[in-house]
RNA sequence: GCCGGGAUGGCGGAACUGGUAGACGCACCGGACUCAAAAUCCGGCGAUGGCGACAUCGUGAGGGUUCGAUUCCCUCUCCCGGCACCA
């Protein structure tokens, strides 16, 4: 084996290769095993964690933006001194691998397995720093089997229960459908319409831990706040009153909730769901509520599609009992109640709720005023409800209340008769868990005859779920397998089924950081090692898991909490979320048939001479095509960009150092070939300025004392640069920023003089400081001139550099003038100049003195070192 | 529909706590080098007016607060993410 400085050091090559040096900082790395971690007590830990992605064949580019960003923290924190570990696996369960196989006849399994080798390859060309050592693929029943042991807790415990739930159903392919498979309300393979099923399902009493996780939120300040705002609209909290109706001819009240109790007298009708027994009760016998009934069968079950639709109902001939006024009020079936929700039956206030409003003007349904606003201003009806709060009136006593006095009011009224009480509702649900899929954890249960449902003995986990069977559409494999199928019941012994309904993804995903940090224990789900590592210290991933994976995660650990598995009441530290990847879409619509995209690598832009777009044209046959704009990378839209065709061409680094650069990490980003063609040039030049400086022989020790008023200037900026980029990585996560920093550095170091000995010492230390600042963005470049520079030590063990206060001085400042908070000069002032000593400065200049001259000084602002205004 | 976010030159973006709008990069234009091209290097580059010094306008639209607003408040438009079985 050759020694490092035989490779680089003083022969170092003058081009700028990425295909010679990536692959070699690479195996120095790996022969090192320089990111294999251990717990070690005596230096501070530092969990950075990506979402682990789902293997769907290979790595696009929204993966490469979020590994790059965890890369950039993970060696950044290790060369502040961290002890780091950045773990990586595979969501592997899910039902892309399913439609793969429906596609090719391939098991999932193998479309899998072969996927997570490929992508695997792919993510260490990028030379990220993983831990490869604690890899996980949930689709592995060293992984799944806890899944299934947790499961089991849960059930033992009352966490997790049985009931039914409402599913899309395929009468075609007699199968359950996910919503992705469901397009304007029909399936996807087959066109028939969608019906709504119940079956039996598990779920998970995530709404026993709702005010926990909405309070905890308030102890995330790590996370941004617009991820916490979402995740406290989704639990909605709310307080209200729950209210009996009485049923004329009923001896069952119809319990309501309501958050609004102040408008309780003008309630002019009753809405329950379809599946409400008062709907169903109403349609025996009476053909057009069935129908009506049949037709809401008919429908989506996502409340995207729900809240879109027309609101449409039906009087059902039945009869509540205002609790107020004794009136009678007509009971409706109306679409857009939820059986799910809350009690299937709400109370509607046309005046004062803006949908209930909607539906009364198109069904003629009374509209009756009770809340005037407090200012005493009329509420204009006719054009919409008016929801603010204000003074109930026609409410017979309670009439001049505000919404608190009245809300007390019906309370202890509702509470004194017994036919009422406050309650507080949480819009969140419980989590359903089952799915009725070949392609996931099994649930760990078995049928029996005589004993009913019956847990697997935790002895005979995991169940393992058979890895040859190839799905077909038309419902779930498993219930044809009879090798998994057949069983014994573990009660009786007698001849049993097993459970064929799979786990939610979302099991999977609730709980691998743990298992990160103990991999390759096979007797607990967790150990020792997990309560070093945890909790992760920054997790990144994209928003839109901002609701549903972190709030699972969240309830997970609790759970494994309350078992006494872990310490910790947060999985997640610091969250950062990132935005899309985008690229322009260019299509044809042809007169007759589909739209067909077209890949922007195929296509040319035209411009005219001032560079503004006037047009493209297909390369391959040189006709326009149209633009769709911007959009998020997608085989739909065909305009993904390939990461292995760009690391082939330009190399990791430059793939990371766009990514980097374009655009801070929280924003949707813009593909731009002409982009990562400027990262690449910057490489270069990098590069080259090193081969240069190196190629001269070895530089003088810098003597600060020595250097003249620009080497100042220049060994300033260069500690500038240290503070600043020090601060957009650590605080700010702005790596574009920083990348812009280093860059003007470079820009500077380019047009200084730089032959003096002293001059060739501040260029060492310049060089010096930019490799180290941009060892976590292109780590291989980094890698071999950290050596050229002259250093044995490898750049991801050095230490971060600190920018010297003593190099940071100045004596003068340029402080802008405004007058009346125009620009109109700049003078330049000792930093210590008092505010009167820079206002007599800024009137000194002669453009300044134009406006000011004849006319009197009202106000003199000064911003230190910065700004001044003088107002005439 | 509901919840969250965004909009700044020809383009991506910068301006961090209300204080110089447009850093850095791309594109484009001009120049150097070259037989030539590519590569590289140097310079210019928001709009309008002016020879110029400068001036006026300008951060999706409209209004407000302030000595001063891309930044704070109100109203609106468009785009993106999520909406519980895509992951």
């Amino acid at each position: 084996m050759r020694a490092p400085h035989e490779v680089f050091g003083s022969v170092m090559q003058e081009r700028y290769e990425p295909a010679v040096v990536e692959p070699a900082a690479q195996r120095d790395w790996d022969s090192r095993g320089a990111f294999a971690v251990a717990e070690d007590p005596t230096r501070p830990k530092y969990y950075c964690l990506c979402m682990f992605p789902y293997p769907s064949g290979r790595l696009h580019m929204g993966h490469v933006r979020n590994y790059t960003i965890g890369d950039v923290l993970a060696r950044y924190m290790r060369m502040q001194g961290y002890n780091v570990l950045q773990p990586m696996g595979w969501d592997a369960f899910g039902l892309p691998a399913e439609n793969a196989a429906m596609a090719n006849g391939v098991p999932p399994a193998r479309w899998t397995y072969d996927n997570i080798a490929y992508m695997k390859k792919q993510l260490k060309s990028l030379g990220f720093g993983i831990d490869w050592s604690r890899e996980v693929a949930t689709c592995r029943p060293e992984y799944y089997r806890w899944n299934q042991w947790l499961f089991l807790r849960m059930l033992e415990r009352g966490i997790a229960y049985r009931t039914t739930g409402v599913v899309n159903w395929d009468p075609v392919d007699q199968t359950v459908l996910a919503n992705e498979q469901v397009i304007d309300g029909r399936g996807w393979r087959t066109g028939a319409i969608v019906e709504k099923r119940e079956i039996p399902m598990y779920y998970l009493r995530i709404t026993d831990h709702a005010q926990d996780l909405l309070d905890a939120l308030d102890r995330l300040p790590g996370w941004p706040e617009r991820v916490r705002l979402m995740q406290e609209n989704w639990i909605g909290r709310s307080e209200g009153l729950e209210i009996e109706f009485e049923i004329e001819g009923a001896a069952e009240p119809l319990p309501i909730y309501t958050t609004r109790p102040d408008t309780l007298c003008g309630v002019t009708y009753m809405a329950v769901a379809a599946e409400h027994p008062l709907a169903q009760r109403a349609a025996e016998g009476n053909p057009d509520i069935q129908a009506f009934l049949a037709e809401c069968q008919r429908t989506g079950v996502t409340e995207a599609a729900l809240e879109t639709m027309e609101k449409r109902g039906m009087p059902l001939g039945v009869h509540a009992i205002h609790p107020i006024t004794g009136g009678r009020i007509p009971v409706w079936v109306a679409n857009f109640v939820l059986m799910g929700y809350g009690t299937g039956a709400v109370m509607a206030v046309p005046a004062h709720d803006q949908r209930d409003w909607e539906f009364a003007r198109r069904y003629g349904l009374r509209i009756h005023q009770v809340i005037q606003p407090a200012d005493g201003s009329l509420a204009k009806l006719d054009e919409g409800a008016w929801v603010e709060r204000g003074t109930l009136i026609n409410s017979g006593q309670f009439d001049g209340l505000d919404f608190d006095e009245a809300f007390d009011a019906y309370a202890k009224l509702f509470e004194a008769q017994g036919r009422g009480r406050r309650r507080v509702n949480f819009r969140l649900r419980d989590w359903g868990i089952s799915r009725q899929r070949y392609w996931g954890c099994p649930i760990p249960l078995i049928h029996c005859g005589a004993c009913g449902v019956q847990p697997v003995p935790d002895d005979q986990l995991p169940v393992v779920l058979p890895e040859e069977l190839v799905p077909d559409g038309s419902g779930n494999p498993l219930a044809r397998h009879r090798a998994f199928l057949d069983c014994s019941c573990p009660k009786c012994g007698a001849p049993a089924r097993r459970e064929t309904d799979t786990m939610d993804t979302f099991v999977d995903s609730s709980w691998y950081f743990f298992r990160y940090a103990c991999a390759d224990n096979d007797r607990a789900m967790v150990d020792e090692r997990a309560r070093y590592w945890l909790p992760v210290d920054q997790y990144i991933g994209g928003i839109e898991h901002a609701i549903l994976h972190l709030l699972y995660s969240r309830f997970w650990t609790r759970v494994m909490r309350e078992l006494g598995l872990t310490d910790v009441a947060e999985p997640f530290t610091n969250l950062l979320t990132q935005g899309m990847v985008l690229n322009e879409i260019y299509y044809r619509k042809p007169a007759e048939g589909r739209v067909a995209y077209f890949n922007p690598a195929d296509v040319d832009v035209q411009v005219d001479e001032t560079g503004v777009r006037v047009g493209a044209v297909l390369r391959s046959d040189g006709a326009p095509v149209e633009s769709g704009g911007i959009g998020t990378m997608s085989k739909s839209k065909n305009n993904g960009v390939d990461p292995q065709a760009l690391v082939e061409r330009y190399g990791a680094d430059t793939a990371r150092l766009f990514m980097m650069f374009a655009a801070p990490p929280e924003q949707s980003l813009e593909w731009s070939d002409e982009g990562v063609d400027g990262a690449f040039r910057f490489m270069k030049r990098l590069w080259k300025a090193v081969h240069q400086h190196v190629s001269a022989g070895p530089a003088p020790a810098l003597d600060p004392a020595a250097l003249d008023d620009g080497l100042r200037a220049l060994r300033r900026q260069v500690h500038e640069t240290i503070a600043k980029v020090t601060d957009d990585y650590g605080r700010r996560r702005t790596f574009n920023t920083a990348i812009a920093a280093v860059m003007e550095l470079m820009n500077a170091l380019g047009r200084a003089e730089t032959a003096a000995p002293q001059a060739r010492a501040v260029v060492q230390e310049a060089l010096d400081s930019v490799v180290l600042l941009l060892a976590p963005v292109v780590p291989h470049a980094c890698h071999a001139l950290w050596r050229a520079l002259g250093h044995e030590e490898p750049v991801v063990d050095a230490r971060w550099p600190v920018a010297d206060p003593a190099a940071l001085q100045r004596q003068s400042v340029e402080v802008v003038v405004q007058v009346n908070g125009k620009l109109r000069g700049r003078v330049t002032v000792p930093v210590d100049a008092d505010a009167s000593a820079v206002q007599a400065a800024a009137l000194a200049d002669p453009n300044v003195q134009r406006y000011v001259e004849g006319r009197e000084l009202r106000k003199f602002v000064y911003v230190p070192g910065k700004l001044a205004n003088l107002v005439v």
